[in-house]
DNA sequence: GCCGTTTTCGGCCCGACTGTTTTCAGTCG
């Protein structure tokens, strides 16, 4: 995969928020521009890391310098603390304007371009002047790179075919389930092919990672040049990626109208250290090789070599348990490998033990030809019904969302009756023995509104009919531009609302297109714990909705979830999938999540407020 | 530039591949 296609940041609006996903670009732009200079590489090094840890710390980095006390960061030393709090402070970082006069931002294009890293980037602008991609193209055409040190005219061909493909194929990242139906039909594939013991997918894929850029397939064989000799002649491989990874036992696909495909072939009974290495994170296997050069042992793909005699034949291990066991730490689930205390926790036996799909028992928010969704009640709810949950909470929108045919207060009555008689067939058929098969014959379908928390700050529908309600998921879907005071005290009306269950989406992000609202998330979990209302994990892939940062900042106030699909058709069902997919990568256990209560505890639980259990 | 059961200096993760090489640097995952 071509390293992400990176725009120099947007520096237009320096009143931009600086919120921790902002710092921690401008820390990598430092680095990718050190980096160009060709600075020291454990300097771009040290920035990247700090990148990253700003990134996904739970506190408002920002907020915490402004309030003169700086989060304990772990790669943010003193000189970078310092240039942290500057740009907090003051709005400006004099160093990071400097370095961009200094090296043409442009030249992060340059990167994108398979084979052309920060040394050939660098190499290019010093020596021709050259700092944009039509630039650098026109010089290869013109033969003029063949003069720099260690490129050549195949370079110069390498180059324009990659420009070219990036033009044709820009770098995307498929959602989340996208790429898990891929991934699925390229291990069944390959399971297919002759000689193949198993596959599996590895990657980010399999730390359900909410966005995905390729596919790492493993496949287990004792014959990898036969089997991937099979794999290349496939119908569905559009083409095999010239060079950047090829050999016996590996190789680059893609697949046609589709992602890359990195496939690896690994001896069977092995697979341990392959499926540890593959499934990452890197920053995960930066921390275990770590811990095994402390043991005395140097950690790669093909096993652990000691320290003292490189030319030993690797250890290997048959499965992922018994080398992380070797390194003294309980097995890891893939979710947990990101470099987030997840070792530390092994290492003491104190890793979570997550959640799984198959405890949850009902779903708070769904949607019907009521208001926006895609297909009639009857329909979403039969099919909710024959999936086998106990419950689902069909949260139709309120009056006010015009726009997505919100229920008037008598069209809500109406719903009501509906909702009743559908009740009552279920439980005749359940005292008749009818329940069709697979279907809970205890199922109910429990009458919801998703409330509008309006812009002027009120709820959509007044207290009585509210209460009225088995469940009021609140959300914010207008004024999400008004600032972070007005915001919040329009979360705080709906938190203090003694009928509001829950808060749904509560960032409202969507996934690549907009960003989080504007709040101060320390007041708003204290808030949402304090009154005891349930933060939604949104699972439809656009949204996953607390991400799985928040979902851990959360927990840490005492706050308390649903895992929810949303779904406004039948097939919107498996963002439950995706959705406690993240909860897992953000160390959800089961008892945090109310959905997972048995039908008549949730509907008492709904009933009082504080929610507490 | 960061960090410390190798602690204030001297390290900093690993292997494969590529290209232009006579021993290695750059790129990638």
């Amino acid at each position: 995969m071509p390293r992400e296609f990176r725009k120099p940041i947007d520096d237009a609006d320096p009143a931009a928020a600086l919120t921790n996903a902002r710092i921690a670009a401008i820390l990598t732009e430092i680095a990718d521009l050190l980096d160009i200079k060709g600075e020291s590489s454990f300097k771009v090094g040290a920035y990247r890391r700090a990148a990253d840890s700003v990134a996904r710390s739970g506190v408002d980095v920002a907020q915490a310098y402004r309030e003169g006390e700086p989060p304990r960061l772990k790669g943010v030393g003193g000189s970078i603390g310092e240039r942290i709090e500057e740009l907090v402070t003051t709005g400006q970082l004099p160093y990071h304007e400097a370095l961009r006069a200094e090296v043409p931002p442009t030249l992060l294009e340059l990167l994108a371009i398979p084979g052309v890293g920060p040394r050939t980037a660098g190499e290019v602008w010093r020596t021709l002047g050259i700092a944009t991609l039509p630039e650098l193209e026109r010089a290869a055409c013109d033969g003029q790179l063949r003069q720099l040190k260690g490129l050549s005219a195949k370079s110069e061909a390498r180059i324009i075919e990659g420009i070219a493909e990036l033009e044709k194929r820009p770098p995307r990242r498929m959602r989340i389930g996208e790429a898990h139906g891929l991934a699925e039909r390229a291990v069944a594939l390959i399971e297919s092919l002759p000689g193949v013991a198993s596959a599996v997918a590895a990657g980010s894929v399999r730390r359900w990672r909410e966005t995905v850029g390729d596919l790492d397939i493993l496949v287990e064989t004792d014959e990898p040049a036969e089997v991937l000799e099979a794999l290349r002649a496939l119908p569905v491989i559009e083409s095999v990626e010239a060079g950047v990874r090829g050999g016996a036992d590996r190789s680059t696909l893609r697949l046609v109208d589709g992602p890359q495909l990195d496939i690896m072939a690994m001896p069977a009974g092995s697979t341990g250290s392959y499926l540890v290495h593959f499934t990452g994170s890197a920053e995960h296997n930066v921390a275990l090789r770590h811990r095994a050069r402390e043991r005395g042992w140097t950690l790669s793909e093909h096993g652990l070599v000691p320290l003292d005699d490189a030319a030993a034949q690797p250890m290997t291990f048959a499965a992922e348990a018994d080398l992380y066991a070797f390194l003294d730490l309980a097995e890891i689930p893939p979710e947990l490998r990101e470099g987030r205390g997840e070792i530390e926790a092994a290492e003491h036996d104190e890793l979570p033990r997550l959640i799984e799909r198959s405890e949850l028992r009902g779903d708070c928010h769904s949607h019907s030809h009521w208001s926006d969704g895609r297909e009639p009640l009857e329909v979403m709810v039969e099919s909710a019904r024959a999936a086998g949950r106990e419950y689902q909470v069909l949260t139709d929108h309120s009056q006010s969302l015009g726009i997505a045919n919100g229920l008037t207060p008598a069209r809500v009555e109406a719903q009501r009756r509906v909702i009743g008689e559908l009740n009552e067939r279920f439980a005749r058929e359940a005292s008749d023995g009818q329940t069709p098969d697979g279907a809970d014959a205890g199922f109910r379908l429990l009458h919801g509104t998703e409330l509008e928390i309006t812009t002027d700050g009120r709820l959509d529908y007044a207290d009585e009919l509210l209460a009225s309600f088995d469940v009021v998921v609140a959300s914010l879907h207008v004024g999400r531009q008004q600032p972070r005071r007005q915001l919040m005290a329009r979360y705080e009306t709906a938190l203090r609302n003694p009928h509001v269950g829950i808060i749904s989406h509560p960032s409202g992000r969507k996934i690549g297109v907009r960003p989080d609202l504007d709040l101060d998330w320390e007041a708003f979990y204290r808030l949402a714990a304090e009154t005891g209302t349930l933060l939604e994990i949104n699972g439809s892939e656009a949204r996953l909705d607390l991400d799985e940062h928040r979902i851990r900042a959360a927990t840490e106030a005492g706050c308390r979830f649903v895992i929810d699909s949303d779904a406004h058709e039948r097939d919107d069902w498996a963002h439950l999938d995706w959705g406690v997919g993240i909860a897992r990568r953000g160390w959800v256990t089961a008892d945090l999540v109310a959905n997972t209560l048995p039908r008549d505890e949730f509907i008492t639980l709904m009933r009082e407020k504080p929610h507490r259990w």
